[in-house]
DNA sequence: AGGAAGCGGAATGTTGTCCTCCATATGGAG
DNA sequence: CTCCATATGGAGGACAACATTCCGCTTCCT
């Protein structure tokens, strides 16, 4: 269907030579860059760590929203293969594990991905389409789960949500001892959400999250206030 | 050994009743616009939402720095409180349930606290005491109760401190579905602390943190990478 | 009433971003 | 090999956030 692409859609005309070099350049610094700080990496740290000049960067992408777009275009097509997957296995707790484990995978190895799905910009339409395209299959997971026995009866599908997140930042904090080190927390979380035969289960006080509140949250959180900064002009 | 002093205990001349009064209230102020958002809230946002003028409030505190250290002079002693009250209780698996609970209540209540205890002050001595203080009774109290049988066996005293640091950001996360709301997920996590009869646990991949490597995690944590700004001049 | 103590908030200095502009350099068509 | 459309580098403009200072004016207290 394609071929001489470059990104996402096919130029009018080539590029000359020294520009496609620079222009791939510059998406793999910024890939690896962004995985590394985040979004928050400015556009000037992208293009001195590519070697290159601001000038140059913004000729091949006209604002910081269009850089980031090219390079998770494809973000919301691997989460999906991910539930995907997961909704394949024929025990709800193995997919809800892998669903858990495979998204921790991708935000523990890219920080900016993590930015990207917890909704650091502060429009972004894929989010929310992301977010409903995820919703009903972990709803199944977590439902087909309960019914095999393996996970807690007192759990919902918005814990797991709520529980992913509370990961993703143990993930980060761990980071610095070692890339695959919140595993070891992971699976103490796993533990916990196991349904345990008569009385090993401890009483959840509190009542879950309804999905309205926990989209309250997500909107309210912008992961420790940080915001990721809006355009000039 | 000073005297004329003007934070923490009294001055040698009473203040005039109107600056007495002023500085109660930029106290009172800060110490809930710190509660709701952190060490990162301004000072000027101090000063307009106390009704005061900027020039007011350093005329009472000589820099941001001063303030804070007003607000949470007495942070150590509640900590050291509860554990005191942590290492008096018979099991161990209580005492440490109380610790947990007893920190993420305090941090869930006051983002201020959150962010002094995380280090998110540059240098900070205050902070190297208070984990010199804590570690060692975390370190009895984790021993206490996988002797008593109610700790799982492969858990350490760091991985305390990495589940409590994930559950202060599920805490921040859930913060805006209801000020209690984390108890749900905490509750959550101690099961998954729980020893378990016969390989009711499951194996630990990856092997527990070490205290140094704890230490470069608190250090390159910074809260998301947010910092609180240094001073100028 | 008078002066010391206190007050408000405009102004200053700094840092960190995004993005624009344009003099200069370069690939590649002819 | 020449020439020019295409590219490039990076200085500089425009903002935004803050911490902190300064000083003319106000308010207490004696």
């Amino acid at each position: 269907m394609d071929e001489g692409q470059i990104t996402t859609t096919a130029p009018a005309r080539p590029l000359r030579r020294d520009a496609e070099r620079n222009r791939q350049l510059i998406l793999a610094t910024a890939r690896a860059l962004f995985a590394e700080r985040g979004l928050a990496a400015s556009l000037e740290d992208v293009a001195r760590s590519a070697g290159v000049g601001v000038g140059t960067l913004y000729r091949h992408f006209p604002n910081r929203e269009a850089l980031i777009d090219a390079l998770f275009a494809d973000a919301i097509d691997t989460i999906v293969r991910i539930v995907d997957e997961a909704l394949a296995m024929p025990r709800g707790w193995d997919g809800l594990q892998h669903f858990m484990v495979a998204l921790l995978e991708l935000q523990a190895r890219d920080k900016g991905l993590r930015d990207v799905l917890l909704a650091q910009r502060a429009n972004d339409p894929a989010d929310d389409i992301l977010r409903e395209r995820i919703k009903p299959p972990l709803e199944t997971l977590v439902q087909r789960a309960k019914e095999q026995g393996d996970l807690r009866a007192d759990m919902v599908a918005a814990d797991v949500s709520v529980l992913e997140v509370a990961a993703v930042g143990a993930a980060e904090f761990v980071a610095a001892a070692g890339p695959e080190a919140w595993r070891r927390y992971m699976t103490i979380v796993f533990d916990g959400m196991r349904a345990r035969p008569e009385g090993g289960n401890s009483r959840l006080e509190q009542p879950p999250i309804d999905d309205d509140r926990l989209e309250v949250c997500f909107e309210g959180w912008k992961y420790g206030s940080r915001q990721i900064p809006r355009q000039h002009h």
